[in-house]
DNA sequence: AACGCGGGGGA
DNA sequence: TCCCCAGCGTT
């Protein structure tokens, strides 16, 4: 009670100003959370603005077409939030008659909802009590209460989801869940954290043991692992190019890309060469366009990078024009190159 | 329970 | 260089 009164004092102070809190639409509210998800709101915001104007309704999102949405998603990764956004919409509009599912429960079953979207919703728009557990919370959780159960486990999980309903304000759980999250953002922070005006210092159990800096635990992560990435870039000369886009199961789902040759180590100029030409009748010339590798670095895999150019006579139908490749969604490791290449 | 999935930013 | 971010779906 003093734990969660604290908080929502906090926040009627320190309250952020963010669009997605001037309304309880649960397609709003439904869109931030999904482009939050695993994003910090300074690179989520924007991104927010460009749907609310570009589908000021779940029915406009619904109707679009799958590479205008990945186009807008284009450089906020984790592309699978932007194919079950669209998947969710079309579901809303044409099964659920364009009203949003109104309980945690029925939330759950969304495509791309999952415990903490649908508890965020849940509270948000309809008052429910469900708390929310993510980043923030855990961080803010775990120092108050002293838990050094680590986060990143099934067990952490059941732990904290528990802790967190327990300390729920249930008088105003739309206000408590966002005061928490809101004050581990900006006050419980990961680092340079800001106890010496803190509301909750005196009794936070990590404040108190000097235990600040080593709490939420967290299991270690896998080190990336490196790859290594050969796009082909056929250029003609009249300027069009060959775009591919990904299918399958790995990253950038339904993204586009130059043709892709990947190879176990760094591949030379003579070898790709040979293969090229193994592949086609038609005469071509070959160069490298940056000398070192480019590296692209994810989470979970590090893409060293050689764009190579293609020049040749003609290509096929099934070729673009460069004047249309800014319309496809790319990764921001494409963006890039056909930034600096500029196709001059 | 473990793993794959992006990209930007801070220290 | 490493860690973190309004997590989720699949295996």
């Amino acid at each position: 009670m003093v734990f969660s009164q604290t908080l929502t004092n906090w926040y009627s102070i320190n309250k952020r100003d963010l669009p997605w809190r001037n309304t309880v639409e649960p397609y709003r509210i439904w869109l931030s959370e999904i482009i939050l998800q695993q994003t910090q709101i300074k690179q989520g915001l924007p991104y927010y603005q460009a749907f609310v104007n570009a589908y000021p309704d779940v029915k406009k999102l619904a109707d679009a077409p799958q590479d205008h949405v990945l186009k807008l998603w284009q450089g906020l990764g984790y592309y699978s939030r932007a194919r079950n956004l669209h998947e969710t919409a079309k579901h809303v509009a044409y099964n659920l008659n364009g009203n949003f599912p109104d309980s945690y429960k029925d939330l759950l079953k969304l495509k791309g909802v999952g415990d903490y979207t649908a508890s965020a919703i849940a509270s948000i728009c309809y008052n429910e009590k469900k708390a929310v557990l993510d980043g923030n919370v855990y961080r803010v959780l775990s120092r108050y209460f002293g838990v050094d159960e680590p986060i990143n486990t099934s067990k952490g999980f059941k732990v904290f989801k528990a802790l967190a309903q327990e300390q729920l304000d249930s008088n105003n759980p739309a206000n408590y869940n966002q005061a928490i999250m809101d004050f581990g953002a900006t006050q419980c922070t990961p680092k340079k954290v800001q106890c010496n005006n803190c509301p909750l210092s005196e009794s936070c159990v990590a404040y108190r043991k000097d235990l600040v800096d080593v709490l939420p635990v967290k299991l270690k992560a896998k080190k990336p692992k490196k790859k290594y990435y050969n796009f082909l870039v056929y250029l003609s000369t009249d300027n069009k190019t060959f775009l591919e886009q990904r299918t399958g199961k790995g990253i950038w789902k339904g993204l586009y890309q130059f043709p892709l040759l990947e190879t176990e180590k760094p591949i030379t100029h003579t070898d790709l060469k040979k293969q090229i030409a193994n592949n086609q009748k038609q005469a071509f010339d070959l160069r490298l366009f940056n000398t070192k590798d480019i590296v692209h670095k994810l989470s979970h895999q590090h893409l060293h990078t050689k764009f190579w150019i293609i020049d040749v006579q003609e290509l096929s139908e099934n070729s673009i024009l460069i004047s249309e490749l800014k319309n496809y969604p790319v990764p921001v490791l494409i963006e890039k190159f056909i930034e600096a290449f500029n196709f001059s």
